[in-house]
DNA sequence: AATACGGGGCA
DNA sequence: TGCCCAGTATT
């Protein structure tokens, strides 16, 4: 391992891109970069922890934010829960820990929204902690450097991994090293075509050697597709078109959509009983905007959109979670981005 | 152990 | 079109 880690930090303080997150030992900051690239590229990434920085430069200012302010800032960025857990955490620390935040793994981990590889990133890299970040990265690498076909999402890979990772972090450069392997998976060893050739750990590389980068990491088969059907009606009033909150345990989670009937090919009579019964309205017509449906595609579902114009009378009063979306306030409502690109 | 949870980039 | 991304919480 001692020549892994020396051939690793010297490629990686060579090679490793600038990064504004890793100018900081800042464990606010560090966190927020963590959450925010949970599952997400640093490109796209990046502009979202700019943005909060500046609305939220301290861990003080994000606790005294609303949830809606904070879920309008991650508003495009998916994962809403990530934005929601986000302010619960940092509400937590200032109003429970008296403002003082985590210094070691074991009570990182008890945050919300913080898993094992984000309380590994944080410690390690804020508080040079001996304890290994294995994110996707990590895990593409080990697997090809050792050849291990372990598939990697199984609680067995899990304490394989964790066991090799962990003799090649020490507490000297915990940080750095948990960074280099990291960025050496991100930017060397990718999931297609890695750089081998570029690569200072491919002399002693299993998969380099027997050429079989291609097989690994194993994993799991994907999970099955479901389909969903959502009609969306764009009531137009005065003051606006009419929004919902989204309450239920449920994609986009604190979000405002059109209110919305979900259902297969509806009759025109269903939509009718639809907004009369919410809306307390009596005439309507309606039409659709879209023929074929909108497909929105996430990452286990498929939404087939179908945008439907709804002529009526004024409404008298507005049901409970239910608001106007207008000129005014659009920029303070936090939408999904499906709901984004129609508005 | 399996599933839910977004959106975008890339070949 | 399918895969993957600085994963975590819930069931």
């Amino acid at each position: 391992m001692q020549e892994f880690s020396v051939a690793l930090l010297g490629w990686y303080h060579k090679n490793k891109r600038d990064l504004p997150w890793r100018k900081t030992k800042n464990p606010y900051k560090i966190w927020l970069s963590e959450i925010i690239l949970q599952q997400t590229r640093v490109d796209q990434g990046l502009k979202y922890y700019l943005s909060f920085l500046e609305h939220f430069p301290t861990l003080f200012d994000l606790a005294k934010a609303s949830e809606q302010e904070v879920l309008k800032l991650w508003q495009g960025l998916g994962y809403y829960s990530r934005a929601r857990n986000l302010h619960f955490t940092a509400k937590f620390i200032v109003n429970e820990l008296d403002g003082k935040f985590p210094d070691n793994y074991n009570e990182l981990l008890q945050l919300k929204g913080v898993g094992k590889y984000t309380a590994a990133a944080i410690a390690s890299f804020a508080y040079d902690e001996a304890v290994p970040a294995i994110d996707g990265n990590v895990y593409r690498l080990f697997s090809r450097l050792f050849g291990i076909y372990t598939p990697i999402h199984t609680t067995k890979a899990q304490k394989e991994f964790f066991k090799i990772v962990s003799e090649l972090i020490h507490e000297k450069e915990a940080g750095y090293l948990n960074q280099a392997t990291m960025e050496l998976g991100a930017i060397v060893c990718r999931p297609r075509n890695p750089d081998c050739e570029d690569c200072p750990l491919a002399f002693k590389c299993w998969a380099f050697e027997k050429n079989k980068q291609h097989e690994l990491p194993v994993k799991k088969a994907k999970i099955q597709i479901k389909h969903r059907y959502f009609n969306y009606f764009i009531i137009e009033q005065e003051e606006g078109k009419i929004l919902h909150l989204r309450e239920q345990k449920d994609i986009w989670r604190h979000l405002y959509q059109f209110p919305l009937l979900e259902r297969k090919n509806p009759l025109l009579e269903e939509i009718e009983n639809f907004i009369v019964e919410r809306f307390g309205t009596s005439h309507l017509t309606l039409s659709k905007i879209n023929e074929t449906p909108i497909i929105h595609k996430l990452s286990h579902q498929h939404l087939h959109l179908t945008f439907w114009k709804v002529t009526t009378d004024k409404i008298q009063e507005l049901p409970k979670w239910h608001c106007f979306v207008n000129e005014d306030n659009v920029s303070k409502l936090p939408v999904p981005k499906s709901i984004e690109s129609y508005i």
